[in-house]
DNA sequence: TAACGGGTGCGTCACAAGCA
DNA sequence: TGCTTGTGACGCACCCGTTA
């Protein structure tokens, strides 16, 4: 069976700050009954249609409602995951970083530790 | 040069935690 | 209690080095 998704209709306007490489990947799709493909509106992503819970009558207009909250929560939680993988790099940056400044340290500190016992040992004889 | 495997980034889903 | 947000997990696409 064909897994059909494409990305939200990419057109991500948003910065997409960091280097995206060439493709845009489509995604999983491994739960066949939620992925309702919206019909493609003509609306820029991020834009967010103001209509108020009351005024919802027809059927299709309840979809419709559906489909654009799925739309933006999509589109938040893709923004989340950007920022929560930039995040983490940054962290694991941190920790590498740290951990070359304390091997540093540790050979300084063993160093020492070797010039004291050398020293000690000659004023012993 | 095609096939393959590892690495990387992306989008999406599910879920937990925090908040109003 | 419903909503929002952050994050782990998953599958996919792409890139690149290696090997037959």
């Amino acid at each position: 069976m064909q897994k059909t998704i494409m990305a939200v209709t990419g057109d991500e306007t948003d910065e997409d700050t960091e280097l995206a490489p060439s493709h845009m990947a489509a995604a999983t799709g491994d739960m066949p009954t939620y992925q309702i493909r919206a019909p493609p509106t003509s609306l820029p992503q991020g834009v967010v249609v103001a209509a108020s819970p009351g005024s919802l009558h027809s059927p299709q207009q309840l979809a419709e409602e559906a489909t654009r909250k799925r739309e933006l929560r999509l589109m938040k939680n893709r923004e989340a995951a950007r920022e929560c993988r930039r995040k983490k790099k940054e962290y694991v940056t941190c920790l590498e970083n740290r951990v070359a400044v304390l091997e540093k340290q540790n050979k300084t500190l063993i160093e020492e530790l070797k010039a004291l016992k050398d020293l000690y040992c000659h004023k012993a004889e």
